[in-house]
DNA sequence: TTGTTTCCTTTGGTTGATTAACTAACCGAA
DNA sequence: TTCGGTTAGTTAATCAACCAAAGGAAACAA
C-alpha cells in the first residue's frame, strides 16, 4: 500500500490532463497557449484591460505581456487603444475576431469537470470539494505560512482572505 | 455555496502552485526545470538511461533532449558514455556532481505534499486518495503511466496518437 | 517646480521546444 | 553477404515565452 505514490500519480495526471486540455484549446482557437490566456483574462474582466493588470494576474513581467500583446495585435485578435483617463494606461481589447476566436474555443476541461461534477451525490461533492481545498493548502505556500499546522477544523476557512483574484481553470 | 465554483477555484490554485513552484525552481541554484527534470529521470532509473527514454518519458523530441544533455554535460552534471551492446545508443549517466546536485534541489513541492501527506490520519489520506483519483479520472480517462515525480512536464509512456508532444503550462 | 513613482515599451538576452536533414548502426530478407 | 529499411542520436535553423535592465512619458507629491 502506497498511498503517498498514489496520491502523487493522481495529481500529476490532474496537471497533465489540464496541460493536454489547454493544448487543444489554444489550438481550436487558432493561437498559443499563452496567448489565449491573455485573451480569456480580457474577456473576463468584460472586454478590456490593461497589461498591468494582465502581468498581475498571469504571474510574468510586463514585457512578457507586451510581446503577447504584440502578436494578438498582429493576429487581429485584441488591439490596444489609450485610455483616457490616465495616458500612460493602455487598454487592451478585443477585436470582434478575436471573441469569434474565443467562442470557438469553449473551455472543455472544465465544462467536463462541472458536467462531472453536479452528478455526483451531495456528499461526494462535499468530500471532493474538501479534498481538493485540502490539497490546495497543502501545495500552496502562502498557506501554510499563513497557517502552518492545518487540522481538519481548518480546512472549512483556509480560502478565506485569499486575495489574489483567480480564474477558473 | 456553490461547490463546484469553489471546486474549480481549488484545482486552479493547485495547478497555480505547481506552476509557480516550477518558475522558482528556474531563479534558484541555477537548475533549470527542464533539466532537473531530465536529473531526476536518470536518477529514477537507477542512474542512467537513453536520450530516447528520456524523450519519450518527457514527452518532448530527441532533439530537444539532446540539447538538454548538452547543457547538463556542460555543467558537468551527466556525462555521455556509448552503449556496449548498441552502438547508436548513447547511456546518458550522472556524474558525482549531479548527484550532489539533485540532493541538493530536492523537489520542495512534492517534498511537502509528502510530509503533509504523511502526517494525516489514515483515513484522511484514504479520502484524499479516492478524491484525487477520482478527479484524475474525470478530467483524464486515458490510462497513463505514471511515476510518482511530481511535475508540470509529461511523463508519458505511450505517445502514440499524440503528434504534437509539447510542455510546459 | 522638481523629484519620484507608475505604466508601458524596447532591447537584448536565455530556455525549452519544434522540424528537417543528416550520420551511424542495427537487422532482416533475398 | 549485402542491400534496404528502421532506429538512435546529432546538427541546424527557427520559434514561443519568458526575463532584466534601461528607457520615455505621464501622473503625483512636496
Amino acid at each position: 500500500m502506497d498511498r503517498t505514490d498514489d496520491s502523487l500519480i493522481a495529481l500529476r495526471r490532474i496537471l497533465r490532463a489540464t496541460e493536454l486540455y489547454e493544448r487543444d484549446l489554444a489550438s481550436a482557437a487558432g493561437v498559443t497557449p499563452a496567448k489565449l490566456r491573455v485573451m480569456q483574462i480580457v474577456h473576463m474582466k468584460g472586454g478590456w484591460t490593461t497589461p498591468k493588470a494582465l502581468a498581475t494576474q498571469m504571474g510574468v513581467s510586463q514585457a512578457t505581456i507586451t510581446g503577447l500583446v504584440d502578436k494578438l495585435a498582429k493576429d487581429g485578435m485584441v488591439h490596444r487603444a489609450q485610455s483616457e483617463t490616465d495616458r500612460r494606461q493602455v487598454n487592451v481589447m478585443l477585436t470582434d475576431d478575436g471573441k469569434t476566436a474565443l467562442d470557438r474555443a469553449p473551455d472543455a476541461l472544465q465544462q467536463r469537470f462541472v458536467r462531472e461534477f453536479e452528478r455526483l451525490e451531495d456528499w461526494e461533492q462535499a468530500q471532493l470539494l474538501s479534498s481538493l481545498e485540502r490539497v490546495a493548502a497543502m501545495l500552496d505556500a502562502r498557506d501554510i505560512d499563513a497557517s502552518p499546522v492545518l487540522t481538519v477544523g481548518a480546512i472549512e476557512k483556509d480560502t478565506h482572505g485569499h486575495k489574489d483574484p483567480r480564474s477558473k481553470i
